[in-house]
DNA sequence: CGCCAATTATTTTTT
DNA sequence: ATAATTGGCG
């Protein structure tokens, strides 16, 4: 007992007192924000409410394993492991195993991932409007996606580019169905399917407003038209439900995410109550000036103020460099200066940029200078070929419906299985309504194949049936080693591979896989195949940081929201680049890239450098390059002015920061209080 | 018909 | 770096 509420300023007490009814807590960044949602729980529950009656729902599979163990430092390990705290997608696939039979699914049922919903959209392109191809097929998943995101309603296909919204109607229905007969589902049924479950079977929806009385959605201002019918059918009519966000924060939009649920809010529940924290405990003075100016220019958001009682720190270094070398080279020579004055450790200092592109230059620089850094993001681990290729084997004979693994592994390694063997295998599959692997099973009744190709199917066959048994007799991770020798996966590895060491490295891949799928049925020991694929598709965390956690770190502004650092670069502030512009040079949505800035901008703690380059390789040339117009929009005073094109200016600029700056943070970099 | 090597285009942001 | 595509060869 005794959460002592007492630490906390008053709209944060107020936002955790408010236990019944529905709750809008603004949260600014740097605001306390996990802390107030955390002390909230922790207040339920020592008022006598059960944790198996409250659900957190959080961004990122990261950002619920640190609020369960936030909670858990308050209220103990053992009360907080009943709560429920996932992300919308977890929650989604619990309810899903439990209820998606009720739509006919079988039992068992697999999660697609984003590669292979384009291929399999790329197939059902091809049948239905076939030859020329003249669809961009990210365009017509985005459309797709969009759709469903909006609660699976086709109204969201008009008014767009004609041609489009009309392939993307016929494309939904045939994917749909496609996944159905698969027996799968995608990432953005995972929110979909549970809240048609519910608005049909209403016995269903009872049991879980029953179960979930107290409901606390994160990051609100990302939820889409989907997430957020889902949460109001929780919701019922109790409306019991806790929303907290920054609409200054939603940078989603892309992924369907609609600001307007947080802004009208108050409009969707029933005498809501308004909270707004506006007392930041990050950033230094000068930074939220900056913060302020570059957000202020959005036109529709709840208007905010962020202040801070910490004095103005320092001013923010806007840094211009000749290249992207040079200004990668700048932020390598700035990290490494601050290590070795021992301002900062390397985990203190973060180098964030706008897309995944920008970090080649700047790793280059970092590892040339000898400096440990974490990339976050990026290429993972399970999106590389060889370890792709294994777990689609894996998936295949898991769920012999499958089509996108079967297509994905058919022919890999080599084994006569060609283009045209498989368009005819298609045509048969699609003419019967069956899946692949059914026809191949039945390869040598169709006349269209010849014997060579008769015979390799039926190896094929064999082979996976094989597995599929092994897996049974002799539990999965052991026979995923087999079928790896088998198949000879090493060799396919080299094979298409130059040098040694990255063929090497493939291999090691691979081991890593089948030690991770070891480990895994170890821990595991009743949850199979299935289980281990469904967190793959979810959570891409990786199994094992093989650096933890003591580098420089290297993400893109998405992935930095809800994080911070002492120091913070954040590069490439030009035009094209942040904003970021599309095809035709324009900028798809201004205001959200404005909160991108607002966000990079107030990762930062005591220092931000906001670095860009007058001229920047595009195309294999050297294009200049115009200063972003967020660097406009911070008041001059609250920066200083470094142009590495004038060694004149360089060096004095530098010593004096790091001096002044050196002391402060010396004193001040004791606590570290997290927060979103 | 399938295999392989060579060439070309493609990378916003992510559960 | 990786697909997807293409062309030549068996």
């Amino acid at each position: 007992m005794g959460i002592d509420l007492s630490t906390l300023n008053p709209p944060q007490r107020e936002a955790v007192a408010s236990t019944e009814g529905p709750l809008l807590v603004l949260a600014g960044a740097g605001s306390g924000k996990t802390r107030v949602i955390t002390f909230r729980i922790a207040h339920l529950m020592e008022r006598g409410v059960s944790a198996t009656n409250i659900l957190a729902v959080t961004f990122t599979n990261k950002a619920a394993a640190e609020m369960r163990e936030r909670v858990a430092h308050l209220v103990g390990e053992k009360r907080a492991r009943s709560l429920t705290v996932s992300t919308f997608h977890s929650f989604g696939l619990a309810v899903l195993k439990k209820e998606l039979h009720r739509l006919g699914y079988p039992k068992q049922f697999a999660i697609l991932d984003a590669s292979d919903q384009a291929s399999l959209v790329k197939r059902v392109l091809k049948e239905c409007n076939d030859a020329d191809r003249r669809f961009d097929v990210r365009r017509v998943i985005s459309l797709v996606s969009r759709a469903k995101m909006a609660g699976g309603s086709l109204r969201s296909l008009a008014g767009g580019d004609p041609a489009y919204d009309a392939i993307a109607r016929e494309v939904y229905d045939r994917y749909q169905r496609a996944l159905f007969n698969m027996a799968c589902v995608d990432f953005d049924d995972l929110i979909m399917l549970p809240a048609q479950i519910w608005k049909k079977f209403p016995e269903v929806l009872e049991a879980y407003q029953w179960q979930y009385r107290y409901l606390l959605i994160d990051e609100y201002q990302d939820t889409n038209a989907s997430q957020f019918e889902l949460v109001k059918l929780l919701a019922g009519e109790r409306q019991n439900i806790c929303a907290v966000g920054d609409d200054d924060q939603s940078i989603y939009g892309w992924r369907g995410a609609e600001v307007e649920h947080i802004l009208r809010f108050e409009k969707q529940f029933r005498g809501v109550k308004e909270v707004r924290l506006e007392q930041n405990y990050r950033s230094t003075g000068h930074i939220l000036s900056a913060a302020n100016a570059v957000i202020a220019l959005n036109k529709q958001r709840k208007a905010k103020r962020l202040w801070t009682d910490q004095g103005e720190g320092e001013r923010i270094s806007v840094v211009v460099a000749p290249t992207e070398e040079d200004e990668a080279r700048f932020v390598a020579d700035e990290v490494q200066r601050l290590l070795y004055e021992r301002t900062c450790r390397a985990d203190e200092m973060a180098i964030l940029y706008r897309t995944n592109s920008q970090a080649r230059p700047l790793e280059e620089a970092l590892q040339l200078a000898g400096i440990r850094y974490d990339t976050h993001g990026g290429l993972k681990f399970f999106d590389r070929k060889e370890v792709k290729d294994v777990i689609a084997y894996l998936r295949l004979c898991h769920n012999l419906q499958d089509d996108v693994s079967l297509a994905r592994i058919v022919n890999t390694p080599a084994r006569g299985i060609g283009d045209t063997t498989m368009e005819r295998l298609h045509a048969q599959a699609r003419a019967e309504g069956m899946h692949l692997f059914s026809v191949m099973r039945r390869a040598a009744q169709n006349p269209e194949l010849g014997s060579a190709a008769v015979e390799s199917v039926g190896r094929f066959v064999a082979l996976i049936e094989k597995y599929r048994a092994l897996i049974d007799t002799e539990g999965w991770s052991k026979a995923a080693r087999e079928l790896v020798r088998e198949v000879d996966m090493y060799a396919e590895c080299r094979r298409h591979v130059d040098s040694s060491a990255a063929a090497a490295r493939k291999v090691e891949n691979l081991e890593g896989l089948l030690g991770g799928i070891e480990r895994f049925e170890e821990r595991n020991q009743g949850e199979g195949v299935a289980g281990y694929l469904a967190r793959l598709a979810l959570d891409s965390r990786d199994e094992e940081p093989d650096d933890d956690g003591k580098g420089v770190t290297l993400m893109t502004l998405h992935s930095a929201k809800g994080l911070e650092w002492p120091v913070v670069f954040l590069c490439g502030m030009e035009e094209d680049l942040l904003p970021h512009s599309g095809m035709q040079g324009e900028v798809a949505n201004p205001d959200e890239e404005r909160r991108l800035a607002y966000v990079g901008i107030t990762r930062a703690r005591r220092k931000l450098f906001l670095t860009r380059a007058a001229s920047r390789f595009k195309n294999g040339q050297p294009r200049p390059r115009t200063p972003s117009r967020f660097l406009d929009d911070i008041p001059a005073p609250l920066t200083e002015a470094v142009n590495l094109s004038d060694p004149a200016a360089r060096k004095p600029v530098n010593l004096q920061t790091g001096k002044d700056f050196f002391a402060r943070m010396r004193a001040k970099m004791t606590e570290g209080e997290g927060e979103g």
